[in-house]
This record gives C-alpha cells, sequence and structure tokens, in this order.
DNA sequence: TAGATTGTTAATCGATTAACAATC
DNA sequence: TAGATTGTTAATCGATTAACAATC
C-alpha cells in the first residue's frame, strides 16, 4: 500500500513535526485559523513553500481563508503517523537510554509510549524508570513479538549496535532510532533515523568558528 | 576575517563530520591512503561529491593517489575547528544534560571539555555527574566569563529555553546546542544547532508507515 | 460582489553528478 | 612512461520561489 502515490522529497518530510509544533503553539493559544502567509512570517520560511509542502498531501486549504489550525493540526498528525500505536523499546538503558525513557513530552504530547527499557548490565536489569521496567536483553525477542513492537531507540555502545541492529530487525522492528555513532545497514523496508550527536556538535563548532556576517 | 571566502554551503558542512568519522576509522586500521571512489563505497555516496565537498576547503589530494587519511583526518578536523579549544557548559542538568556530562566520546574522541553543568534544583546543584559539578545557575554568568566559555548545551524546559538563551548570549556564548523543542531567535553572529529529539522521531514514525518498495 | 488566499504551474536557484583535462 | 585519480568545469537534477488563475 501507498506505493502508487509518487514519493515524498525527505526535505519535505523532515519539515513536516515543524509544522505540527507550530500548529500546536497557535491551537493552544485558542487561534483557529492561519493562512501561509501569516504562518510562513511565524516560521520565517516562504509561504509558497508551506503551500507546496501541504499540497503533496491534499488541499487542506481554503481559498480566501486560509488554514483551518485544529484540522490542519490533526492532519499533518495523520500524516506523521501520530493517530496510530505507536509502542516503542529503548535498548541500552544507560544515562541516554534513561533519559529518553524519562522524556514524557514523548508519551504527552505525541502518544509514544515505552514500553521497557533493555539491557545486559545486572545492576539495571529489574530498576524501574519512570514506571518502566529494565528488562534484560534475553527477554527482548519474546517480548517485541508478544507486544507487537515495532520502533526502536537504540542507544547501545557502537560496537554493540550493527549487531543488535540486525537482530531486532529479524525481531520484527520496523524503525531504529539510532543515537551510536555508526551507520547501520538494514534491509531498505526498515527505517533508520540517526541521531549522531557528536557530528551535530561538530556542525555548531564549525559555525563557530566560520561564522559570516550575513547569516541566515 | 574568513569573511573574503565564498561561504560553503550547509549541506557540505553537515557531510563533514560523517568524512571525519569514516576517516577515523581508516586510521584505526591503519590504512593510510584512500581514493574518492573506494571511499565513496564505504560511505555509500558518489566519488563526485567527496572531491567536491573536500575541494570547497583545498585540494588536499594527490592525482594518481587519492588521499592520505592521516593528513585528511587532521585537516577535516581543522576545518571543524576541534583543534581549538572546546570548553562547553551544559544548561540544565536533568537527565539529559547529565546523559551528555557522561557522554565520554566527547572528550575523549574530539577533545570538547564539559566544564560545568547548570541547575536551579537545590537538590542537583552540589553533585558530581562524571567528575563535573552541578552549579547554581546564579554563577553561570561569572563563571563562563572567568572560563571564557563560547558553547553552551541547552537542556532547560522550552518555556524557560528562550529567556535564558538570550542570556547566555550577553555573558558571552556564541554557540547553542539546543535541546529545548522551540526556536531560538538571537542575533546573527550566534550559532544554534538544534537537536530536536521529537521532530526526529515523528520523521521515523512518518517513515515506517509510508515507506516505499524504492527505498533509498 | 470584491477581496483574500489557496492550489498549481512556471521560473529560478542551488546542489549533485558526470565528464575529462591536468598531473602525480 | 602508463595508469590512476584528482581538481574542476559542464550538465543534470531536484528543490525552492514566484506568479497567477481558480475559487471561496
Amino acid at each position: 500500500m501507498g506505493n502508487s502515490e509518487k514519493s515524498i522529497s525527505s526535505a519535505v518530510i523532515k519539515r513536516l513535526p515543524r509544522y505540527f509544533r507550530y500548529l500546536g503553539v497557535l491551537k493552544a493559544n485558542n487561534i483557529t485559523r492561519i493562512s501561509s502567509k501569516e504562518l510562513s512570517e511565524q516560521m520565517m520560511v516562504t509561504a509558497s513553500q508551506i503551500r507546496q509542502d501541504l499540497n503533496n498531501f491534499g488541499g487542506f486549504g481554503q481559498q480566501g481563508y486560509g488554514y483551518n489550525v485544529d484540522n490542519l493540526y490533526t492532519e499533518i498528525g495523520k500524516i506523521l503517523g501520530l493517530d496510530k500505536r505507536n509502542d516503542m523499546i529503548i535498548v541500552g538503558a544507560g544515562n541516554l537510554g534513561q533519559a529518553l525513557a524519562n522524556y514524557q513530552s514523548f508519551n504527552e504530547d505525541y502518544g509514544y509510549k515505552v514500553m521497557a527499557l533493555f539491557d545486559v548490565n545486572p545492576k539495571l536489569i529489574g530498576i524501574s524508570v519512570r514506571g518502566v521496567k529494565v528488562l534484560d536483553i534475553d527477554e527482548m525477542e519474546s517480548f517485541i513479538k508478544a507486544h507487537d513492537i515495532k520502533i526502536a531507540a537504540l542507544t547501545l555502545p557502537k560496537d554493540q549496535a550493527p549487531e543488535m541492529a540486525k537482530r531486532l530487525v529479524e525481531w520484527g522492528i520496523k524503525g531504529i532510532w539510532n543515537f551510536a555513532p555508526i551507520d547501520l545497514h538494514l534491509p531498505e523496508d526498515v527505517t533508520v533515523e540517526n541521531v549522531h550527536l557528536a557530528e551535530s556538535l561538530m556542525t555548531l563548532t564549525y559555525n563557530i568558528h566560520n561564522r559570516e556576517e550575513s547569516g541566515d
């Protein structure tokens, strides 16, 4: 399914969550309608880009009126899959894994549910992080299958990450949120979203030392 | 300074840390030379892109030979500013702030030094995270000035982030590594590198639900 | 209706890839 | 030298912006 439509460029996809965030703020402020022009000024992008982006998914606006904030928020949520069950596990219960488990916004604002953390460290197994148990990594296969988990955050050291990613996929995981500083090579029906913190920090450092007067 | 050269596109800059990472692996494996073709196969990009990217900064290669791994690694490190002192502070000593302080790779592999964490929470003030003290946020201004800190990781809740960012800049911070889910509007000589985890997760979710057979 | 604003086509801009002369 | 591979120009591709007819 979804195979007949022309595929959407990843540049567009990456902008959707930001639209969603701004619409959430508008909604919270009881603003009911917004034009692409107004939104473009708030977001500091072109109105043209907003209209082009949204029209990849359908005509959500109305000529002469603009967009209904509530409706557009809901529709973008659906496009992003936030209307579906998004149960996830966190593989690696170290500092970063625990920090992710603690971050309530994923659940409260977007509906993601962390079902369990997994680790090999006996000192961690059995503890709870905000009500979520750390389980032995040996139990992971059955857990994934029993709960039909599709999303795994991978917060293991980089030397363990590729092998674990391979197994996760064998057990049914379809999307890996990868925090290990390594590239994972997986079947093409599996999605990898990398969060390479060190690379992000290096980009920052470059810009600090090379900033031009005409920044964007 | 740096104002006369044509500015480098951010697409190129964002690829540099990945080149750096691959070169680090080659170096660790005692590989002394590599051609753009070989590297392109490992990294799954085009050789043309590698040569174009590198030539923004100078001719690091040699016809008929390729690139010297050690030299190229060093040069890219310099471009990224890793040869400079990169002292940083972490503002917000919650789970994420502590997780960053704990992540030794920033220091061991790239030379970043976390000088202190800051928080308002009396329960956190005084504790140490991997030898780094959590200080009262009231001491931050003098600390930044005394240690000439230019880089701050901002791991506060989103409602506190914009005001704090403004102050950090007043006190001399030139680069903010922003983990708060909000856009910061700061003077253009200040760099902001966003790590918007929720947005990254939503992108993953979109792709899980909409993956095509012909993935890239 | 008149005014506003979308949806969409066309034009522009920038980034990627291909090609090849230069040269080690 | 002959072969390999860069540095760089030219061609292509894709993404962004501008423009405007459609229409609420």
